[in-house]
DNA sequence: GAATCCTATCTTGTATACAAGATTGTGCCA
DNA sequence: TGGCACAATCTTGTATACAAGATAGGATTC
């Protein structure tokens, strides 16, 4: 039997060290460049994405693209239906909501870790970005920006306390929350209070005080979806 | 413009209802097979998967087979390594303490939300589970059927919560969670422990004593996976 | 004998032709 | 006018040939 030694070195773990490509970079490329279509809305909830259409776009063969489009639905930026068409997923609603529950359980439990035993460096890089949310609100910068901000607030932490693994996997589950939040388009003063909240927290952390922060959070996991807004504004992207 | 209302027919919600079907029967099917297969450890990690060995077994062109290892490697059940092959993913131990964390976190969480109000059907269930369990003790059924009858006790909670949604989250990232607990192979007096905590738990919820269930599921946070005993006997499994 | 190049042969990646389901619109008929 | 059958044409699904990277093993060279 030939090969056994290809066989034997990726069993011996020459191989898997090494960085997971799935292909070249064109691939990579598209699939970002839809993902960001997809999450901007420019492409909208609905919307048909054929294959050949992108093929030629894009100047390659239906293959390579398929593989894309398979990618895509599986993390749930579109739907394929067979011998139909594949689709700009619809937003749904029902994956928000338990996002963002499953997003506050972890987010209370890691904060509640790090309560007391903050390190100093992690401590500067929170203050630093609290200054840049304030600094964002009084120049009013967008909520987009301070959307940004807020992120890399909360993926701070997860870091911290170790748990960089589980931001990823939010990350996985978020097509819907993404264009959810940006439909939503948060008001200023929303921006400002969960900024100040935000600072109360890190005070909780650095206080220790895990009681404040189970307090402060508690709320939180009643996740209200502003539901009613969206459906009357853009029902056609909303799945039902 | 042609087939304009194919497009308005699918805006239009006509058929977002449809089941998803990603193929007809047979794709589905050498998945689910191949997902037994890795599961059961058959198909020992690192082993070497070949788009035409499978094409041959199955009676099916590279192409399908093909959509079925993308699939698979997305679930992180395989690894594709370009142009080299594609190999039966290494446990990850790394991923198996951070899912049994996010288990634990959530749980919590869940069994605090329903003490004190859980649904009179939904405990007859969970008390029919515990029997279910006690009996495959006494009578030695082995780790697997308990195992089985384990997750269900959970998955039941998680679904009383209105959490199904998570719990399906879990799921899909527990292919290095369950061989893990394969080659894990708890001892009887072990699972007599998990048993006794469980009904410990339920008792909780029933009184409504939040405490009790904080108490109690504190330590497994910080899980202990028994990492040094795996990596001696099973080294050739783990991802290093 | 050791290092290096080269070729055979394995692997997956891509392009393309054809198969087959789904939808539309037309023409027939009542 | 309404309803039905059917064909045209869109879509994705599958098979297959070929391209190209990666490895192994042997011939050549020193």
């Amino acid at each position: 039997m030939k090969f056994i030694s290809l066989f034997y070195i990726m069993g011996g773990r020459t191989i898997p060290n090494r960085k997971l490509v799935y292909s070249m970079t064109s691939k990579k490329e598209i699939m970002a460049y839809l993902k960001q279509e997809i999450l901007s809305l420019e492409l909208k909830p609905g919307a048909m994405i054929s294959e050949t259409a992108l093929s030629e776009r894009f100047q390659l063969s239906r293959t390579p693209i398929r593989d894309v489009l398979k990618q895509l639905s599986l993390e749930q930026y579109v739907d394929i239906y067979p011998k139909k068409g594949n689709l700009v997923s619809f937003i749904d609603l029902e994956s928000v909501e338990q996002i963002i529950y499953l997003r506050n359980v972890l987010e209370k439990e890691i904060m509640k870790s790090l309560a007391g035993n903050i390190p100093l460096k992690g401590l500067h890089e929170l203050r630093d970005n609290l200054a840049q949310q304030q600094k964002c609100i009084e120049q009013a910068e967008g909520a987009e920006v301070f959307l940004q901000l807020d992120d890399q607030f909360h993926r701070t932490m997860f870091g911290l306390a170790g748990r960089e693994f589980l931001w990823g996997v939010l990350q996985q589950f978020n097509v819907h929350y993404i264009r959810y939040r940006k439909l939503h388009m948060l008001k200023d003063e929303k921006l400002a209070a969960i900024r100040q909240e935000h600072q109360q927290l890190l005070d909780y952390i650095v206080q220790g005080d895990t009681a404040g922060i189970d307090e402060l959070l508690h709320h939180h996991l009643r996740a209200d979806i502003d539901s009613k807004n969206l459906q009357e504004h853009f029902a056609t992207y909303i799945k039902k």
